[in-house]
DNA sequence: GTCTATACTGAGATAGAC
DNA sequence: GTCTATCTCAGTATAGAC
């Protein structure tokens, strides 16, 4: 067959989304998209190279939208710094645009990003748009050094993969479960969490709690 | 020996704290250990519940002393709701008093966190702890419902093993990198987070960016 | 260049002797 | 309680057919 590799892929795609990266084997894989075991290697080399190819083709778009959407942002914006609110917007409606179509597929980026796969397999699919979108942040949040920005952005991906990917709240029942919902909270939650002065340097000696083993 | 037990324990985690769940297999375990494979299996059932074991004989003390912190923050507020940031050092700094004696299990359980083992290994541990922090945020936080302050936490705990276990930010470089400031920072950002008025439901359907695929 | 068949190593789990 | 032997299943590697 001359599609094996696109059979490869869609079946990975699926099945890697509905059960998750580990979950799923090669050998359920090539089952499903009967093709032979060697194949899989053959054009990608490994599982995890597989699992890289999988989420490289599906993250260009929504990069791309991302970026479109900062475009629209910043020309509405003309030439003030663009609300913090309106670039969370920017960065996570087009996550929010995908999962409809595919919500197993927000599953797996969410886990993905917990595990913290995202960032080796994507930098460089992620290096352009977060090029764009850290400076328009640093614009409208000049209170905040470069270092402090970054921690903070990178605290937001953890809340996203939350977003994403989460299920059981242990200590809530029979909550509501829309994802858009829950992107809508999320940007709530950002846009505070951004908004906030920064951490006193100063308090980190002040208060030692002792946990008595 | 009568301390098989002990030292599959000890050994499991030390190696899963320096290498993470998944990185140590149950042969390298008891190798380390001196002790037989089939024992593992006897005294734990799996590898899975070894590590619930290996968690939750750690966690007791940290959640004790987050209630005790509480109760701390409780007693000089004086019948007053508790500042946020306050509640939030009695939640994170036991974390960090831990880290700071053995880091590598600071970064397990950032780890564990974030793939989600923690809620369903250690939730008896971790209600009682929670069924006082929840009712202490939201006697501080009365703007938000109920449901709007359960996704919060939820996505802090997402935040907070970005804290724990997180090492490389892709888009910086260089940074310093303590683990007593990341806290300082998150605490920062969570505060922020908790503070931010709730999201609006209309919102929703208000705005629709598409990825064209 | 593509793909198949098969083998290799290491994982977690288990049955049964002692 | 402990240990040997063995099972199934994983990801990976390679030799060779087309």
């Amino acid at each position: 067959m001359i599609d094996t590799k696109q059979r490869i892929l869609d079946t990975a795609e699926r099945l890697f989304a509905e059960r998750g990266y580990d979950a799923v084997s090669l050998r359920h894989i090539i089952a499903e998209a009967g093709v032979n075991l060697a194949a899989v290697h053959y054009h990608f080399g490994s599982k995890e190279d597989l699992l890289g190819e999988v989420v490289l083709r599906k993250i260009g778009p929504v990069n791309e939208a991302r970026l479109a959407a900062l475009d629209q942002a910043e020309k509405e914006a003309a030439g003030a710094p663009v609300p913090v609110e309106r670039i969370l917007r920017a960065f996570l409606m087009p996550t929010l645009s995908v999962a409809r179509r595919s919500p197993d597929f927000a599953k797996l980026m969410g886990r993905l990003v917990s595990e913290g796969h995202i960032e080796r397999l994507a930098a460089q699919r992620f290096r352009p748009m977060l090029e764009r979108f850290v400076p328009a942040l640093a614009r409208s949040l000049p209170a905040l050094t470069r270092e402090e920005l970054g921690w903070r952005i990178y605290f937001m991906f953890g809340a996203v993969s939350r977003a994403l990917c989460g299920e059981s709240q242990i200590w809530l029942t029979g909550a509501v479960d829309d994802l858009g919902d829950r992107i809508q909270r999320l940007i709530a939650f950002l846009s505070g969490a951004f908004a906030a002065p920064p951490a006193r340097q100063a308090a980190l000696e002040a208060e030692q709690v002792e946990v008595t083993k």
